[in-house]
DNA sequence: TGCTCAGGGCCATTA
DNA sequence: TAATGGCCCTGAGCA
């Protein structure tokens, strides 16, 4: 959400914002008065948000929402003028004050990203007055009040140290293991676990989303500055894809191949995703006992108390549809999301429920708020992208990419379209894919995998680090134990799913750190 | 009829 | 010298 990321202190959404307003908490949900713009004005709390462009101070609604006067002015005269800017980078430029300036195209991009309306810039250059997005505002401000009014972690907020604007945007410093937790995605994550002026957990927009599977053009689930990337020919700011969610998609799950290995814990039988057969690894698993330690008795149920945090898959399609929906009814039928916009909240809503799930960990429940802040906020890209690949693995189609809503992707119309940087990405999350699928992943596996990028001892500011590290360490063991008695077959294949982690996100240091931490399967892990 | 506030213009500053 | 960004003006919408 953010992404994910980049919004300075106060704390900002991925994509979109919204308040905090205690002084609204006296106005009546669903009004809309002029007493409601008095008491907002009074509170000062909108002048304090951040812009979601570069993370300046908001001077108001702007072409849409609520943005800086800077990204105001610029994107008025780039509208205006027409511009066309190109980047020299790769279209992932980091977005702050002090660096806005260097690349309009990436700041444009993000403009558009975030919700700037072109069609909010006239024309006629008629001065004055009032743009049809009145009521859009008014809604914003009613959901923002709504979710101040209903955000039970508001008050941890006000004990949490936030990080300094300045490093805040800075998307070089994302996935780091050892990132500052002041780093700009981090920032991201403090809002959304405890969000106070902004209200992170805000009523998702509105939208409706009626569907062309065929037509999504843009891959799920990538991390934040690979969801910048324009598509060239499809470049998000043609507007309207057409994107639209019909309930019951084109491309259905085939729950009968061996690579549905996971069985979640509820999926409605009307859900595009059919649970996938019982006959799991696990249940498949063989009964005679590997050569473990005593101790190992103890770790079915360890791991069933991991699992037991384990996000519901079709309620968070649920949510995420929801969502998306709901923001498609706030703009109406002329004003639709475009793609990348909508991957950017599937994104979005994916990372939140990832950080639901965090906080619902009974591992993680025991550290220390801070603790819980700087680990989410050094390994939150790296869950989505592992969040993605366990999605793929269990309900991904061969060929195709499988989205959070439920929808799948044929690969080679998203190759088609996209241009290298992307269609690397996709090719090497595809091959991730089916190595982990050769490994028979399976749920339990996936669940361990991701305790172990979130206790992560190397991070910076991390108070309870001998805690967090034994907690790594137990999950280290039980996966370890997990394999070796699950699969006796695979000897290795306790060290091979360690491999793969560092192709997930890109840096070998998880798996250094396993490693470490374990210096009895070390060894065999080197060769 | 006066107030609000969002879009446009101006212009000093910056790169 | 073009781009930026802060400040002010304008005027539709609203009470």
């Amino acid at each position: 959400m953010d992404i994910p990321g980049y919004y300075p202190q106060p704390p900002q959404p991925l994509v979109h914002q919204s308040g905090n307003y205690p002084e609204d908490l006296l106005v009546l949900e669903g009004s809309s008065t002029s007493q409601e713009q008095k008491t907002e004005a009074a509170s000062g709390s909108e002048s304090e948000e951040s812009c979601p462009v570069c993370g300046d101070k908001v001077s108001g609604y702007h072409y849409g929402l609520l943005t800086c006067e800077s990204c105001k002015g610029f994107f008025k005269r780039s509208v205006q003028n027409n511009k066309h800017y190109t980047c020299a980078e790769q279209q992932s430029c980091p977005m702050n004050p002090s660096q806005r300036k260097r690349c309009p195209f990436c700041r444009f991009q993000k403009c558009l990203a975030v919700g700037m309306k072109r069609e909010a810039v006239r024309a006629d250059r008629m001065r004055g007055g009032r743009n049809k997005f009145g009521p859009l505002y008014r809604r914003d401000r009613q959901m923002k009040r709504q979710k101040a009014n209903t955000d039970p972690y508001r008050i941890k907020m006000e004990t949490t140290q936030t990080p300094s604007p300045q490093s805040l945007n800075d998307p070089h410093q994302k996935g780091s293991h050892a990132s500052d937790p002041s780093s700009f995605n981090a920032f991201h994550l403090s809002n959304i676990m405890y969000p106070s002026d902004m209200g992170q957990l805000s009523e998702p927009m509105q939208l409706d989303c009626t569907a062309n599977n065929h037509r999504m053009l843009t891959p799920p689930s990538m991390p934040y500055h690979g969801l910048y990337c324009t598509f060239p020919g499809h470049p998000q700011d043609k507007g309207e894809m057409g994107f639209s969610y019909n309930p019951t998609p084109t491309h259905y799950p085939v729950n009968s191949t061996p690579n549905n290995l996971f069985t979640p814990r509820s999926t409605p039988a009307s859900s595009p995703c059919p649970a996938p057969s019982s006959a799991t690894v696990l249940s498949q698993a063989p009964t005679q006992t590997p050569t473990v330690p005593p101790s190992a008795t103890l770790t079915p149920n360890f791991l069933s108390q991991l699992l037991e945090g384990e996000q519901d898959e079709a309620q968070l399609r649920a949510k995420v549809l929801a969502s998306l929906q709901r923001e498609q009814a706030n703009r109406g039928k002329h004003d639709r999301l475009n793609t990348f916009s909508i991957m950017c909240k599937m994104a979005d809503q994916t990372l939140f429920g990832l950080v639901e799930w965090a906080r619902n960990s009974s591992l993680f429940k025991e550290l220390k708020v801070e603790d819980q802040m700087v680990l989410l906020q050094s390994c939150w890209s790296e869950l989505l992208v592992l969040d993605h690949l366990c999605r793929q693995v269990t309900f991904g189609k061969e060929g195709c990419i499988y989205l959070v809503t439920g929808q799948q992707i044929e690969v080679s119309t998203i190759t088609s379209q996209a241009g290298a940087t992307l269609n690397s990405l996709v090719s090497r999350t595809q091959d991730l894919v089916s190595k982990l699928k050769a490994l028979h992943f399976d749920r339990h596996e996936f669940v361990c995998l991701k305790h172990l990028v979130l206790f992560n001892p190397d991070v910076k500011s991390v108070q309870s680090r001998r805690q967090v590290e034994q907690t790594q360490e137990r999950v280290n063991r039980a996966l370890m134990q997990h394999t070796q008695r699950n699969h006796p077959g695979q000897s290795d294949k306790f060290g091979q799913l360690l491999l793969r982690l560092p192709e997930r996100c890109c840096t070998p240091s998880t798996t250094e750190r396993m490693l470490k931490s374990d210096t009895t399967v070390a060894p065999s892990l080197l060769l």
